[in-house]
RNA sequence: GCCGAUGUAGCUCAGGGGUAGAGCGUUUCCUUGGUAAGGAAGAGGUCAUGGGUUCAAUUCCCAUCAUUGGCUCCA
């Protein structure tokens, strides 16, 4: 007999070998029905795993992350599986769940299915959702795998075994279909009842640009047709919320072709918000001991060149623009930082004057890539809140703690509850594209994990969003169709 | 930039090889003690732009531009 300790602190006893799906059996036969997936010993394990030591159990339903997660992981494998059905010739790579629903790249080759396609998919997952078949894992030597994908010419699958530790390899099989698999699935696809393909994308091999493009296939899927319905109706009322609905409604803001991409022309309904919103901010500013500054819309390309920003985003600002005079270069500002830099030296200061700080609704313009565009949140054109803060490196943590302070009150003021920092630091493995001495990126690293923890802030930290310069903490709030945005950087 | 979709009246959208439709809005008039009301008449579109195929294109094909779902990028 084995002990497994239920999260309630209840203790049952089991024969040696009883699943996650006995257990949910002995508790109750509508638990045993809704019971997705497991964990024990803090390992995702299937319900029919045989449980062979004493230990920690919990089970999973749909209401659970963990068992979303492995819903809409067995589901990924059912569009797959349906996909080859339609296209024998695809290449599978990857399919994980997502926040919402789950998605699969595919290599099709010449003939990529487009929505159209959506609806004989969706039915034959259906239809073999009905079979209920269960899925099962088992175990095959790394030589023999790289053996069958090399043999079914996927050089994806190589890839990705290539890249996995020597030993067995796990594999998922449901019906005639199966897949290289960590493993984490529902006990049969039975319990899939309803099926939604939602959207087809292309997405580059491991997030590459160099690397070919696969098409995505997105989809969702439920236990009961009833909540893939409320949750269609959800994405409706969110698209209610979009600010690019609202702002047509409410004539805020427009785009005209002849000004050009990315260029928003405010309509006075939207410049009289704007200029409340900017009242609003500069009387905090002013409170917080910071100096509104002005600088030009342009600058000579040399000033970018000397702040290294030319070298990393010259290519996405708009330039150089031509004047009259031969070999003049002029920039469209695309960033303030150069500009309040030079305010900064336009006299000595003592170290008894500092800290210094500047502040501007700084108009700035950026090439961003066509395919990037998106309403008022990614423009060629835009005022930034900025401000830059010349300190000592004693000042530097009060400092931090005094901006992360406004931005607080800011987001309080205007009603963003549902944000969290992001703590944005170097990629530890590729060094090499950062500026800056490995003291001063230390040193710049700590300041911000130590002011964030004494504010108290909700962080993650994200390796390789570092800005070229410096570490950044990013405030990051989410759309009404739960896509997460960037609304302010402290760096 | 890449993959996919879309581009028809002010707005939301239907249609489809033979010179355009609906609802809402709008204009004028009428009705109505109550106003996101009813009725009548009307205005408004070279069906994104440029090529091509065709006797004929808004409808098919190609390109461009713009919008949009993703990917990549995001100072």
């Amino acid at each position: 007999m084995i002990k497994i300790t239920l999260p309630d602190g209840s203790v049952k006893e089991f024969a040696k070998g009883s699943t996650p799906m006995d257990v949910a059996y002995s508790i109750s036969s509508g638990l045993a029905r809704a019971v997705i997936s497991a964990k024990f010993n803090d390992t995702t394990v299937e319900t029919s795993t045989p449980l062979e030591i004493d230990g920690n159990l919990t089970l999973f339903t749909f209401n659970d992350k963990e068992g979303k997660e492995a819903f809409w992981h067995s589901s990924a494998h059912l569009m797959a599986q349906a996909v080859l059905k339609f296209y024998p010739d695809a290449k599978l790579t990857i399919g994980p769940a997502i926040e919402n629903g789950f998605y699969y790249d595919v290599d099709f080759g010449e003939n990529a299915p487009t929505d159209k396609d959506f609806k004989k998919i969706e039915d034959k997952m259906i239809e073999i959702a009905r079979g209920k078949h269960e899925f099962k894992k088992r175990a095959l030597s790394k030589a023999d795998t790289l053996n069958l994908y090399k043999s079914e010419k996927n050089p994806f699958k190589v890839e990705l075994v290539e890249n996995l530790e020597d030993g067995d390899i796990t594999f998922c099989d449901h019906d005639d279909f199966t897949d290289l698999c960590r493993g984490g699935h529902i006990p049969n696809t039975g319990i899939i009842k309803a099926v939604k393909l939602t959207s087809l994308a292309g997405a580059y091999w491991r997030g590459d640009e160099t690397k070919p493009q696969l098409t995505r296939l997105y989809g969702i899927s439920f236990p009961k047709q009833k909540m893939l319905t409320e949750y269609l109706q959800m994405i409706e009322e969110a698209k209610k919320r979009d600010h690019r609905k609202l702002g047509k409604e409410l004539e805020l803001f427009t785009f005209s072709n002849k000004v050009g991409q990315g260029l928003p022309l405010w309509l006075p309904k939207g410049a009289a918000l704007r200029e409340t919103l900017e009242n609003f901010l500069k009387k905090a500013q002013k409170k917080a001991g910071y100096q509104m500054v002005i600088s030009p819309h342009i600058g000579q390309k040399e000033l970018y060149v000397t702040s290294g920003h030319y070298e990393k985003y010259g290519e996405d600002s708009f330039q150089p623009i031509n004047t009259p005079k031969e070999g003049e270069e002029f920039l469209l500002k695309p960033m303030n930082c150069p500009h309040h830099c030079e305010i900064y030296n336009n006299k000595p200061f003592s170290y008894k004057d500092l800290p210094i700080r500047y502040a501007e609704f700084g108009t700035v313009y950026r090439y961003e890539q066509s395919g990037e565009l998106h309403g008022l949140t990614r423009v060629r054109g835009f005022t930034q809140d900025d401000a830059h803060i010349f300190c000592t490196p004693e000042q530097l943590n009060e400092e931090f703690k005094a901006v992360i302070d406004i931005v607080l009150y800011v987001f309080k003021s205007l009603g963003f509850k549902d944000f969290n920092a992001q703590i944005s630091l170097r990629d530890p493995n590729n060094k090499e594209k950062y500026i800056g001495s490995d003291e001063n990126w230390e040193k710049a690293e700590s300041a911000i994990i130590e002011a964030s923890k004494e504010k108290g802030l909700d962080t993650n930290i994200v390796y390789g969003e570092a800005a070229f310069y410096g570490p950044k903490l990013d405030f990051m709030v989410k759309d009404a169709l739960g896509r997460t945005w960037q609304l302010g950087t402290i760096q």
